[in-house]
DNA sequence: TTCGGAGTTGAATAACGTTCATTTTCATGA
DNA sequence: TCATGAAAATGAACGTTATTCAACTCCGAA
């Protein structure tokens, strides 16, 4: 009796709803998978298993497993994106939500765990960034650009060479070529990057940072799945 | 009559001449490969075949496909360093010469067909760009920050973000999400990441550039390997 | 000429992403 | 309630490849 409930309300039959389950369960799944052991290292089998469906169902979903990463990594740069959106909702200056956003966005590609394995998929990780954060960043920057805070040219080439850069930083982190101590030099490089003179940067970067709201976790994969 | 000769000289026995022969041979067939198909397309079984070795001769060499991959990086970024810095050695300033580099760097990046194929390894590309042209670029940068041209800090940390983002860069413009005229733009925003005011970078930028030495090619696979 | 080890070989291996013929599930309508 | 068939799931089988390794060849020294 719920097939006229199509317009609004539940409407999701069993179908629709075990296939929510499904594309959810596979992408935390791959998270997890591809978080431990990188997202070479870690295999298909293993993935669909975790989340409890055949090989070949996996395929019903993703394209193939590069497919998939970028489905996980849109996650990821999607919660990040949204919880530094939040954070700085409240403030004025769009050069100094910038400056936050690299340095909050510095600081999780060098220390989550979860980032350790992904970087090493540098391409992949910088396109999503790029396209996922993108909308964001460049209308800061066109923000800081109209109001004369910065005098950078064009803002989506800025944040294109950025993400590049800042995927450069956390790897090189990572290997540990280069100290976790220098994260707010290469914030201010950014900035500079991004058209802001390098005092007025250190300026910026130094004031008060404010704190995230907690992650939003995916569903853990709990004995309704099992 | 040759085993006295071990000091100086000839020395060099048939073993070792058809090492010296299967090592660069084995890096050509690579980067042709490598170049046409890209890195992961490319297969050791035609590399060896082409390098006229058996397959598991290649591993004899180089530790696995990355490692080979590696080589031939190397090969490549180490002669557009050298044909850089011949072309910049009777200039003066620093920060010119650096300017320079960047240019010349994004010109190959984005029209030399061997690396349209090789940049989607980009952590890669990235890293061996970061090792075989840092020691110019970061004596550049060191020199320029000394003479007062560039108030940059870290000139190391500036060439790590730097060599990322100019991958960055070069796959954009591959992959059309680019135009290739922004590329004078990325040259500023890169001086101005290593410290330079826009203003300057651009003067800097608008003067004429030396004309490239030609390449060297490496040892095509005459006959004589057949 | 003989000998030993360094270098080469290519067939065999193992691992994995992806496909597809078969089976299962379930919304629909009688 | 049941029959129906299309959509979704399944997992065994496939094809491709990087890598290994036991056998073999080649040299250079004695």
């Amino acid at each position: 009796m719920t097939q006229e409930e199509t317009e609004r309300g539940v409407k999701e039959g069993r179908v629709a709803r075990r296939q929510r389950r499904n594309r959810e369960a596979l992408i935390r799944a791959a998270s997890d998978v591809m978080s431990e052991k990188g997202i070479d290292a870690a295999t298909m089998l293993e993935i669909a298993d975790r989340a409890d469906v055949g090989a070949g169902t996996v395929y019903n979903y993703f394209r193939s497993k590069d497919d998939l990463a970028v489905a996980v990594l849109e996650e990821v740069m999607q919660g990040l994106a949204l919880r530094v959106e939040s954070a700085t909702a409240g403030y004025e200056d769009a050069a100094r939500i910038y400056a936050v956003t690299l340095m909050t966005v510095l600081e999780t590609a060098t220390s989550d765990a979860r980032w350790k394995q992904l970087l090493n998929r540098s391409g992949i990780v910088a396109d999503v960034m790029f396209r996922r954060m993108g909308p964001f960043t460049i209308d800061l920057l066109s923000r800081a650009k109209a109001t004369g805070r910065l005098q950078a040219g064009d803002p989506e080439l800025t944040w294109r060479l950025s993400t590049h850069a800042i995927v450069g930083f956390g790897l090189a982190v990572i290997r540990k070529e280069v100290a976790p101590v220098s994260l707010p030099t290469a914030a201010i490089r950014l900035m500079s990057l991004a058209g802001l003179d390098a005092s007025e940067a250190e300026d910026l970067l130094s004031k008060p940072r404010p704190t995230l709201p907690p992650e939003v976790a995916l569903q853990p994969l709990t004995s309704a799945e099992k």
